[in-house]
DNA sequence: CCAGCCTAAGTGTGATCACAGATCACGGCA
DNA sequence: TGCCGTGATCTGTGATCACACTTAGGCTGG
């Protein structure tokens, strides 16, 4: 019964164009698009597919080991199963999904050991990315920072807490930190790491929630926030570490991991 | 004439296999395969010509700038135009290569702005990776990089030096510290980092190659390899981020970056 | 009733075709 | 002589088909 696997909401009916333009039908007709000086973007089918499908990987959309096929991918999505094809395989590449030599494509499942591998790599490279932050963080940067540890603030705290909503504001929080340090080859590389975390990290969180209640994180992203603005680039490392090393502990007590 | 595009000699007449199994042609007898013990290795012809690509990017065999297309490469490669397909949206996907608004495929021109941002990432990146393989690292390993250390002064301080031996032996020297640090997913970042740097470092080194003379790098070398040695994690981060900040200062000077 | 084969459906991979857009050289007009 | 329009060609992208292979389910023989 593998044909649930990608009937869950993110990805249903997204429908990315119909047919893109081979379709033959008529395409509602072209307007001038008034915002046209902005610069031409790449948007390929295969990218969207990319796309949705790394939105639902690093979301926890998918679950460790769950089977995906490229004609379902193509089909929930409204595509040939061209684009899906260039999408897994970017995916596989990004080791985010793998092909078994069955040819089967599924989501990793990560064992403990790369677990803890990529949590060091996780901390010597975030903690690197905050500690930049600190020095290069503008006013800008550091008001949207604080908005969105706000919302994640107020997420944990509210009554009935979404989680949905609070692990969004958890990565917004981050990646707004690491845009900060004004690299952009790290963002690149960091979302390669959330990538292959996001599975396991979202589904442990998902199947325990009492953990965000604890306040952990709040304290970490507290004392994140606070180096932030002093600039304490060691202060920010540490904070850093400290929120992806305590995270990571849970994880493993979880003990849901492969050994 | 982008006829020309292709021609250099590591990718000339390769060959990946006589189109494969789909080919009616006898396969020239099926042995058993003496060692099919190991692991079955995904081999798929895509990989092949990603593979391919790699290598060329990393050791220099494209410049920057330089112009490709898919069924250039493709027939080049002995191969369909779909590997190909596959391969080069894979080396967008690493950023080393872009695809323009024009549809065009070429080796990405790196500014001074995004090698400097770059080097940076490396230094830290690589550093990391250094640090814990001082701590990390066996007989074994450091065994084998010293072999590779030696491989490099033996060529630079030859009468006549190979400049294609010694940036291979250096990449060797590096990638065999990393791999010493344990960390296998680092090693995928580095490698990352390498495909994007690898066209104009290669590039600059072979137009000027007195720099490898100067003896800095071997210098670099020396206190790397001392500090792997002593577990001296400190020392050898210092080092090889000394090796890196060198060779970048060097490339900065030659004036090749675009603005 | 259970074990074994064996067929049929489903998988990723590769090849081929179709299409929209960009580039560039050539030729005709002013 | 200079410039613009125009068509052939080449680009990546998407769709479709073909194939080798795996796997699961249904049948048959014991």
């Amino acid at each position: 019964m593998q044909r649930r696997d990608l009937q869950r909401r993110d990805l249903q009916r997204r429908d990315l164009q119909k047919h893109g333009r081979h379709g033959g039908g008529a395409d509602a007709g072209d307007r001038p698009d008034p915002e046209a000086l902005a610069p031409p973007e790449r948007i390929t089918l295969g990218t969207q597919v990319y796309d949705a499908l790394r939105d639902l990987l690093i979301a926890g959309g998918l679950a460790p080991g769950e089977r995906l096929s490229l004609r379902t991918v193509a089909e929930r999505l409204g595509t040939s199963m061209m684009p899906a094809r260039e999408a897994v395989s970017r995916l596989v590449a990004d080791e985010a999904l793998e092909v078994l030599p069955n040819r089967a494509v599924r989501v990793p499942v990560i064992t403990l050991q790369t677990f803890r591998e990529l949590t060091r790599v996780r901390i010597a490279v975030e903690g690197f990315a905050a500690a930049e932050a600190a020095q290069a963080c503008g006013p800008g940067e550091l008001a949207a920072i604080r908005d969105h540890d706000a919302a994640f603030r107020s997420e944990v705290q509210a009554t009935a807490p979404d989680l949905e909503r609070a692990m969004r504001a958890n990565r917004d929080l981050h990646f707004a930190v690491y845009a900060a340090a004004g690299l952009p080859s790290l963002i690149a590389i960091i979302e390669g790491l959330w990538l292959r975390i996001g599975p396991v990290l979202n589904l442990d969180m998902r199947s325990s929630p009492r953990r965000l209640a604890e306040g952990e994180a709040e304290a970490h992203h507290a004392r994140l926030v606070a180096a932030l603005a002093t600039g304490d680039a060691e202060g920010a490392r540490a904070a850093l570490a400290a929120d992806i090393a305590s995270s990571a502990a849970f994880i493993e007590t979880t003990g849901r991991l492969a050994s």
